[in-house]
RNA sequence: GCCCGAAUGGUGGAAUAGGUAGACACGAGGGACUUAAAAUCCCUCGGCCCGAAAGGGCUGUGCCGGUUCGAUCCCGGCUUCGGGUACCA
């Protein structure tokens, strides 16, 4: 019988639907297991073979898995919301929701294709209500909650209120936006406007007046990690600096655990290290410096307060509060051009010309609490508001940065650490001896930072602190298509919805721009307001928003009175692995981080990390393909010919190209402008050039999964897939071996049939040396699943088949199959019912690798002379070394190269080599 | 600039407690079967050299050096490519 790929997946697929074969319970009586992907955002443009690669590996494993007697937990759903589905609203007019829809039909149909084992019971969206209840419900709870850096957990709001009453901020030790101190006797008198300010300080999810990445063609703020050069990830349009009130997620609060909490991960390390950097730890000292002629002290932070003595001047970056305050009137002038300068550079072209040195003196000195020296501050855009306090002590003997600054302004460089050439430049290295440095003289630079905190903080001059690069993740977005905020306002005050009022729905629009004020499409809503009047938030949630929590929500998704039960959560737990592109690890792996976090500390949920082990798949790249057109002509020269004529490089659809060679009927037929084109062929064929690109439709390189599961078959997409090569490294989609892998599984479809083509196994006990190809398999492939190396899995079967030879024993060929299901569920479910099991192979056990098969009794050695390879001599095992030695040297071979002489060593590695040094 | 990672035939890639480099597959060439094609099967394929052949020798995992009986693997120094990040004090 032939191997009939089309027929048997569709009623395999249809059979599983109908079974419901992967749907999943809570099942005490079973260890749990949960593997998740991220799931998709639905785009317009569909799945292409790049896509699945991540899904293949990960229904692998969990078909392993299951196999290997776990409940295994493995959902798909839709990251729903977002704005590409908005942008193609703003340009035809069609519903998000409805574009939304048909996308998510046609993943759907693609996906169920390959062959996916996913329980579709579990089905999330972000974009609908009974999904975004529960975004709009942890909003709540962020609003409802600070972050007590005593205990190091989120507590109630509500509590603090008590503690403001009672004592004031005294005791008080919280994640703040900026520290504030004042009385209860303050407090109380203070009337709910005011309060709800103070309030706004601590809350975990709240409004300010902060600077945003503003993208203007895009109508919207964007996060950090939306940002990249200084142009929006999506769409790549400029982006500019501006001061806007937005909400915001106090994810900055969390930063100590988000950075520890890396170490007990299962991650890459370069993974962890991408966040470990993105978080930005760094210890240093706060300091203040007095004013010349004031009682204000300026605080700067620094990680280098071994180098106080060389401080030659201070700056402050233009948006810092005291600008105004320290500028002298006859500077004024001068600090205003340089502000307003400032101002109009896009984000952009500060990076373009961050070697540009620009500032101007304030004319204010501070004085070194040192050294007691009068040192002039500057104001200049190299110090940045955002971090630190905005303020710096400029040591340019040590900082290339203040180095580059001194140099521009005539200012002195003083060494205070011994090393480098600072005629030439600064000598940031953190090692040498401190000179120049009164108490520090003669320490060694470590020796010193150490000093100098407990100096500082003895003279009352400020204290050790810890600084992270993180930010509060600006949490609103000023479009259409993503959930609504759960709040409305009463006097200029956000108030929350109550959760029994959830969700708050988003109505439908017909207009999805900005509107003539550059407010969000939801303020033409006229209805947008509590049945008071009182007005709904304008902006929606960013995208990360919805992808937040949504594993928690597969483990019980029609919940309707919890995020998710206690019972699915104690069980399910978290996610014991997660596979997912690397483009998301400085954003949604943190967000989701911290809001797992946040929701541990509310007792909601039992772990407080996500994701324990996580494994990112590469991209698939396109491979191009190109023909040769001589200028002027409708004539094409084939590859090796091209240099006799002058051409022009088309590009060709890589699927009317096999193996670089042009179908020319295709061809002929793709486009009308070549119907009649002509060929110059070499040996009666013509090859195309090609090149690695990005797949994309432009280049003609987008290979559609459809179209590779038509012609060769769902089991050998999947295992073709994973045999391009390792799963983590980045790699381009090239159809050409695909015929390796069918190959192979026709080959070990015909095993199961006779010459007439009857299904037919031998009921033949197997020999010793068939048993033996069996379980070295099986110990080889085990190792590789479990090891995430799918691509050396399949060469073990490729080879095991070969080594069986005919072989057609149910005894050896009944485990391969199930050795060989996850990778193929279609073809192996076949041959398992033709086997005669009633039950899919799903609930067979993966075959158990038994050693005893293995045991050899002898060896070939390789025999080498002074490390080089000459001879193999085969030895029993077991024998003592001496003997060995002896066997081996009495072999004439050996004394060939040992010319009759004595060796001066003879290494022996028992079951592995023999070494004779001469 | 800083921090990670990688480099192996015509191609994708195997091989690490340091022990036969190039598995497996693609591709190419040759052959068998066939009226023919498809399908299937067999042989050869890193480079250089000796040989009619069988076979044999040298060399070879980006470059230079080190440790070792032995290095694709460990150490030091480079080169190139990929990724992250950047006036982060």
């Amino acid at each position: 019988m032939e191997y009939n790929f089309k027929d048997l997946e569709a009623k395999w697929q249809a059979e599983w639907q109908k079974q419901q074969t992967y749907k999943v319970d809570v099942d005490s009586s079973k260890p749990k297991f949960y593997v998740l992907d991220m799931f998709p955002y639905p785009s317009g443009a569909g799945l292409h073979v790049g896509h699945p690669l991540g899904y293949i590996a990960s229904d692998i494993y969990s078909r392993y898995k299951r196999l290997c007697g776990y409940n295994v937990l493995h959902p798909m759903g839709y990251d729903a919301f977002g704005l590409p589905a908005e942008q193609y609203a703003i340009q035809t007019g069609q519903h998000p929701a409805d574009t939304t829809e048909q996308n998510i039909a046609r993943y759907r149909s693609q996906m169920d294709k390959i062959g996916f084992s996913y329980d579709w019971s579990r089905e999330v969206r972000t974009c609908e209500p009974g999904y975004y209840k529960w975004t709009q419900w942890a909003f709540l709870q962020m609003f409802g909650h600070f972050y007590n850096n005593l205990t190091d957990k989120a507590e109630s709001i509500d509590s603090l209120v008590a503690h403001f009453a009672a004592h004031g901020t005294e005791g008080v030790d919280a994640a703040c936006t900026e520290p504030l101190v004042f009385t209860a006797e303050e407090w109380n008198s203070w009337d709910e406007k005011k309060r709800e300010e103070v309030l706004q300080n601590y809350r975990l999810a709240f409004r300010a007046d902060t600077m945003v990445n503003w993208c203007a063609e895009l109508g919207t703020v964007l996060a950090n990690d939306e940002v990249k050069d200084g142009l929006s990830v999506r769409g790549g349009f400029p982006v500019v600096q501006r001061k806007m009130k937005q909400w915001l997620l106090r994810v900055t609060a969390y930063a100590p655990r988000l950075l520890e909490g890396l170490d007990k991960l299962e991650w890459s390390e370069s993974l962890k290290e991408i966040q470990r950097n993105w978080i930005g730890k760094s210890t240093g000292a706060q300091v203040f410096f007095d004013i010349e002629g004031s009682e204000k002290k300026l605080e700067i932070f620094t990680t280098r307060p071994d180098t106080i003595y060389g401080v030659t001047f201070m700056v402050i970056a233009p948006e810092h509060e005291w600008v105004k305050e320290l500028t002298c009137s006859d500077a004024q002038a001068d600090v205003e051009a340089y502000l307003e300068a400032t101002k109009k550079r896009s984000e952009r072209e500060r990076i373009a010309e961050t070697k540009r040195v620009s500032g101007v003196f304030t004319g204010s000195y501070a004085i070194n609490p040192f050294s007691g020296k009068r040192i002039p501050i500057y104001v200049s855009d190299y110090v940045l508001a955002g971090y630190g306090t905005g303020a710096i002590m400029a040591v340019p003997a040590h900082d290339s940065r203040d180095y580059a600054f001194a140099r521009h302004f005539g200012l002195d460089i003083i060494p205070v650490v011994e090393g480098g050439n600072i005629e030439v430049e600064s000598y940031d290295a953190k090692e040498g001896k401190l000179i120049n440095s009164d108490i520090l003289n003669g320490l060694d630079v470590k020796e010193a930072i150490v000093k100098m905190w407990d100096e500082i903080e003895a003279r009352g001059l400020g204290k050790r602190k810890v600084n992270y690069r993180l930010r509060d993740a600006i949490f609103s977005r000023q479009r259409y298509w993503g959930e609504p905020f759960p709040v409305y306002y009463k006097d200029d005050v956000a108030r929350p919805l109550s959760a029994d009022q959830l969700p708050l729905e988003l109505p439908p629009v017909s207009e999805f721009t900005p509107t003539s004020q550059g407010e969000p499409p939801l303020a033409r809503v006229e209805s947008w307001h509590t049945a008071e009047g009182y007005p709904y938030e304008t902006s929606t949630m960013p995208g990360f928003a919805g992808s937040s929590a949504y594993y928690l929500r597969y483990m019980d998704p029609h919940n309707s009175e919890a995020l998710v039960s206690t019972e699915a959560n104690t069980y399910w737990r978290n996610v014991d692995l997660y596979v997912g592109g690397i483009e998301h690890a400085t954003g949604h792996l943190i967000y989701s981080r911290f809001w797992n976090k946040f929701l541990f500390d509310l007792g909601v949920i039992c772990e407080d990390e996500p994701f324990r082990k996580l494994v990112n798949q590469g991209m698939i790249q396109g491979r191009s393909n190109f023909v040769y057109r001589i200028v002027g002509t409708n004539k094409f020269v084939s590859l090796g010919l091209k240099e006799q004529y002058e051409t022009q490089e088309i590009h060709v659809d890589v699927n009317i190209v096999k193996n670089d060679v042009l179908d020319l009927d295709a061809f002929r037929a793709w486009r009308p402008e070549f119907r009649d084109a002509e060929f110059v062929l070499e040996n009666g064929k013509y090859v195309c050039g090609w090149a690695i690109e990005k797949m994309s439709k432009s280049m003609f390189n987008v290979v559609n999964p459809d179209y590779i599961v038509e012609n060769y078959g769902a089991d050998t997409l999947r295992m073709y897939e994973m045999f391009l090569g390792p799963l983590e490294q980045s790699k381009p989609w090239d159809t050409n071996g695909i015929d390796g892998v069918h190959k192979f599984l026709r080959k070990f479809w015909s095993r199961f049939f006779d010459k007439e083509d009857n299904f037919c196994v031998s009921e033949e006990a197997p020999t010793p040396a068939e048993l033996k190809i069996l379980h070295k398999t099986i110990k080889k492939v085990r190792e590789d699943i479990e090891n995430f190396s799918f691509n050396t899995s399949i060469p073990a079967f490729m080879i095991c088949l070969n080594e069986l030879g005919v072989c057609n024993k149910r005894a050896i060929l009944e485990p391969l199959c199930v050795l060989l299901s996850p990778f193929t569920p279609h073809i192996t479910e076949e041959l398992w019912h033709l086997l005669g099991h009633e039950d899919s192979i799903c609930t067979a056990s993966y075959p158990e690798f038994n050693a005893d098969y293995l045991v050899e009794n002898s060896f070939e050695y390789p025999v080498s002379f002074n490390g080089k390879m000459r001879f193999k001599k085969e030895l029993p095992l077991g024998i003592s070394n001496a003997e060995i030695e002896a066997a081996v040297l009495a072999d004439p071979a050996a004394q060939k190269w040992t010319e009759g002489k004595a060796p001066r060593k003879v290494i022996i590695v028992p079951g592995k080599i023999i070494n004779i040094v001469l």
